[in-house]
DNA sequence: AAGATTTGACCATT
DNA sequence: AATGGTCAAATCTT
C-alpha cells in the first residue's frame, strides 16, 4: 500500500513475567533420527518452500549464556517475535553465510531474565556448514546433547573454542546492539579465564545446589579444560536441573533446565 | 552504495 | 484457531 511503514507502538506484553513458563513440560526433548555432528543434525534433504519446515524434524540444542552473540559465529538477524509465554521477544538469527555456504545454522535468542546479567536462552538449530573459523567464546554455556548419543548427559563448556584462529571477525551485531540498546547498564564482558593458575572462578557459590546434585561446576574448577559429559556421567544427578550462580565478583552463572524445548 | 537490521504480514505447525 | 517461524520490503548504519 501507499503506507511505507506504519510504525506501530510495540506494546510489550507485561504479563508480569510469571515464572510459570513451561515448568516441567512433558514435551519430549527431541529425538534426532541419526547421528551427525554436535547436533546430530541430518541433512536438510529437500526444502520445497525453503524455510518453513517441520519444527519437529529440526534438531535443536538449547544453551544458556549471557552473550548469545558471542558464540564464535556470525549471525544475521532475520526476525523478531514476541512470545506469548515470555516477557521478552524472541530473536531469530541465521548464519551470515547461509547464502554463501548454504549454512542452515540458525539460532533463537530469547531473554529469560532481566537480571543485571540477563540470561539468554539460545536455541541452536542445525550445525554450521560454512566451515568458518569460530572465534573463542569467552562465555560459559551449558550444552545439552541430544538424547541417544550419551543419554542424559550434559556438556558444560567454559570458554570453548580453543582454536582461536583469530580470523578477525568482528561481531557487527554487537556494535549495533550497543548503539540501539544503549542500555549503559551492561558492564564490560566478563573475561572468564578458566586457568589452573587462578582458582577463584567456580566456587563459593552463594546459592545452594541441590542436595544430591553434583554440579560439574565444582569439578570444572579442577578441570580447566573443557568439561565433558563423561565427567558428569560419573555421578548423574537425579534431578535434571542445573543451577550455577555467580558470586558478587560477577563471574559465572549457568542455568540449565531440562525443559528446553516445549 | 552495500550490507545489515527492523517491522509487518503470511504461512506452517500444533 | 492460536502460536510460532520465516519471508519480504523498507529503513538505517557504515
Amino acid at each position: 500500500m501507499a503506507s511505507p511503514r506504519l510504525k506501530r507502538e510495540q506494546s510489550f506484553d507485561f504479563e508480569e513475567a510469571s515464572a510459570q513458563e513451561a515448568v516441567g513440560s512433558a514435551s519430549a526433548s527431541y529425538s534426532p533420527p541419526g547421528g551427525g555432528g554436535v547436533f546430530g543434525i541430518s541433512p536438510p534433504e529437500s526444502s520445497p518452500r525453503d524455510g518453513r519446515k517441520r519444527r519437529k524434524d529440526r534438531p535443536s540444542l538449547v544453551k544458556h549464556t549471557f552473550t548469545p552473540h558471542f558464540d564464535g559465529h556470525l549471525w544475521r538477524k532475520y526476525g523478531q517475535k514476541n512470545i506469548k509465554d515470555s516477557a521478552f521477544p524472541r530473536l531469530y538469527y541465521r548464519c551470515s553465510y547461509r547464502e554463501d555456504r548454504q549454512c542452515l545454522a540458525s539460532k533463537l535468542v530469547q531473554q529469560e531474565n532481566d537480571d543485571d546479567p540477563p540470561l539468554y536462552r539460545v536455541t541452536y538449530t542445525y550445525e554450521h556448514t560454512c566451515n568458518t573459523t569460530p572465534v573463542p567464546t569467552p562465555d560459559v554455556v551449558a550444552e545439552q546433547p541430544p538424547p541417544g548419543a550419551a543419554g542424559d548427559a550434559y556438556l558444560l563448556r567454559f570458554g570453548s573454542s580453543a582454536g582461536g584462529g583469530g580470523g578477525g571477525a568482528h561481531q557487527q551485531q554487537t556494535e549495533r546492539e550497543r548503539q540501539q540498546q544503549n542500555t549503559a547498564r551492561r558492564r564490560p564482558f566478563m573475561m572468564l579465564s578458566f586457568d589452573s593458575s587462578s582458582s577463584h572462578q567456580l566456587h563459593e557459590q552463594p546459592h545452594a545446589f541441590p542436595p544430591d546434585g553434583q554440579l560439574p561446576a565444582t569439578a570444572a574448577a579442577s578441570s580447566p579444560s573443557s568439561f565433558t559429559a563423561a565427567e558428569a556421567l560419573a555421578a548423574p544427578p537425579p534431578a535434571p536441573l542445573l543451577t550455577t550462580t555467580m558470586n558478587d565478583g560477577g563471574d559465572l552463572f549457568s542455568t540449565w533446565t531440562r525443559s528446553g524445548i516445549e
